[in-house]
DNA sequence: GCTCCATGCAA
DNA sequence: TATTGCATGGAGC
């Protein structure tokens, strides 16, 4: 440690002291000295709930080791120790799991010591490391100040209607008890429907059903193989509908009324060193796959909504992934395709297939689409086919007529593939990298699965740094402007803002503005925005 | 009580 | 034999 250099260790509970939380507001402002910490945002967290709502936040040592290693499993402070600085983190207790049978407990000071002096001693090599990798303004200008952002939306939490929430996992338990019954009527025998175990041996042995796919302990009894028995047997259409009902009860209805908190408002974490393309992930509860595309799915989103006075203002971007796709492969077609302005995946099937897009049907647009999701996922013919329902021949066709229409799209694919082998990781434009060693697996599964995350990681990669840029400067913005309105949820590529009615237009063009001039692509970037009295009712 | 598996929800 | 996540209930240790 310097001259001048101060090291802490704060315990939890005694950041839930007003009187030392005060002492360390002076230390801490934005005129404070820099401040580097590890994991921080549960300690932001902590300091806003007491009114210190500034950080002169410098360094965050778990952020600084995911951006290293964004593949890594933890980012522990005593594993960051021993990889970036071959230290040991002293043990001061028995170690986890094990009874201490010294009848010594561990010291908490000097625990805490240890760990103040870990994040000093890793400062250095911790942005030597990141400056070597051209990561320091990834660091400083997103991952750093997307924390407090984060920490919050985490803290403010989401509003929730907790009886509507209450009525919908009543009317689906209700429904659940029903379609058992029923399908237990029609197996002719009660079990356990939710054990697949009890299921296939009812459904392939007592009932003799046609087995589909196998998976590692035995045939599967997923959606799509009860899809194809359908007809066979009246049990399975009851045993879809359950799935369906059950899946809603348990992980929506019961999931989100455990987690609603103080004020009806779900408090979820979002994960800021979990996904290996730099993308946010949330969790307790997950607010990142929230039912939308069926509508009993989507009466969750009806109980997502704002306080008294306040509207939810959604705004997502359009099609950000294929919008980066045509930017990163600098594509004329794809381009044009998106300045013609029209509805992209019609435009695009037309130009595929060589026909007006007047004459695209709904199906013929559907190909499109389906290709266009493929191909941020390196999607191969094989795949393709699975999800069009068609032969592999069929597939590769389509494929074939879609690298002839836009052939700058599969230069840049084998482009990146080729570029990331060589290097051993791939990297965003904002030179966000992810190691891919599996590329040079000798298996070949493996390294087909490696080519595909290199083709992915690009993608997904720069769309998640577009929208954290997003995510900062409406952030910035609502504070500089002194706003009411605050975030209240973010989905990759959208933004939920509570704002108070009279804000509505402001805040909206605020928003529309900020997103769109994140990053300056090839093609614009086409943000929606509507607003509404439930997540569900806001539509433009 | 922990871990893995199968399943299914989202972008 | 399409990318990235997280939660659930069952089942095995």
């Amino acid at each position: 440690m310097s001259d001048g250099e101060q090291a802490w260790w704060i315990p939890a509970d005694l950041l839930a002291d007003p009187a030392a939380t005060a002492a360390l507001a002076g230390l801490l402002g934005t005129d404070g000295p820099g401040v580097a910490a590890h994991d921080v945002k549960p300690m932001l967290r902590a300091l806003q709930r007491q009114g210190i709502g500034e950080v002169h936040l410098v360094l965050d040592t778990a952020l600084a080791g995911y951006l290293l290693d964004p593949a890594d499993a933890t980012y522990d402070l005593g594993v960051l120790l021993e990889r970036h600085a071959r230290r040991m983190l002293p043990v001061t207790g028995a170690p986890d799991g094990q009874l201490d049978l010294s009848g010594e407990a561990a010291d908490p000071s000097v625990e805490a010591g240890h760990r103040a002096a870990a994040v000093c001693i890793l400062r250095d090599p911790l942005v030597s490391a990141m400056e070597a990798q051209g990561l320091l303004s990834l660091n400083a200008d997103i991952e750093v100040p997307l924390v407090a952002v984060l920490a919050r939306m985490e803290e403010l939490g989401i509003g929730v209607d907790v009886a509507e929430l209450t009525r919908l996992r009543d009317e689906l338990t209700a429904n659940c008890e029903r379609l058992r019954s029923l399908v237990h009527e029609a197996a002719g025998e009660e079990f356990n429907v939710n054990s697949t175990k009890q299921l296939r041996e009812v459904l392939f042995e007592k009932l003799g059903l046609t087995p589909g796919k196998k998976t590692k302990t035995g045939f599967s009894t997923d959606a799509s193989t009860l899809e194809r028995l359908r007809d066979d047997h009246p049990v399975v259409a009851h045993l879809l509908a359950y799935r369906e009902v059950e899946k809603l009860r348990s992980t929506y209805g019961e999931g989100l009324l455990a987690e609603a908190g103080p004020g009806d408002r779900i408090r979820a974490t979002f994960n800021q060193t979990v996904a290996r393309t730099g993308r946010l992930s949330s969790d307790a509860p997950n607010l990142h796959n929230i039912p939308v595309r069926t509508e009993a799915g989507r009466a969750f989103r009806r109980a997502f909504v704002p306080i008294d006075g306040y509207t939810l203002l959604v705004a997502d971007y359009n099609q950000i992934e294929l919008r980066v796709i045509a930017h990163l492969a600098d594509d004329p077609g794809l381009i044009a395709a998106f300045e013609a302005g029209d509805d992209i995946h019609t435009a695009v099937a037309a130009r595929t297939w060589g026909i007006d897009p007047s004459e695209v049907t709904s199906e013929v647009r559907n190909r499109a689409k389906m290709v266009a999701y493929g191909l941020a996922y390196g999607m191969e013919a094989y795949g393709l086919s699975q999800r069009l329902g068609s032969s592999v021949d069929e597939a590769n066709e389509i494929l074939e007529s879609y690298f002839a229409a836009f052939p700058s799209v599969r230069d840049y694919m084998e482009r990146t593939v080729d570029e990331a082998r060589q290097k051993g990781y791939t990297e965003t434009l904002f030179g966000r990298r992810r190691r891919i060693p599996e590329l040079s697996s000798p298996n070949f599964n493996v390294r087909q699965a490696a080519e595909r995350q290199a083709m992915n990681a690009g993608i997904q990669g720069l769309a998640a740094d577009v929208f954290k840029v997003a995510l900062i400067r409406i952030d910035d913005r609502l504070r500089a402007d002194g706003s009411a309105s605050r975030l209240v949820l973010q989905v990759h590529d959208e933004v939920i803002l509570e704002v108070p009615t009279n804000e509505v237009a402001d805040v909206e063009a605020m928003v529309r503005s900020e997103m769109t001039g994140a990053y300056d692509l090839r093609v614009e970037l086409a943000v929606e925005v509507a607003t509404g009295a439930t997540w569900a009712h806001a539509k433009g």
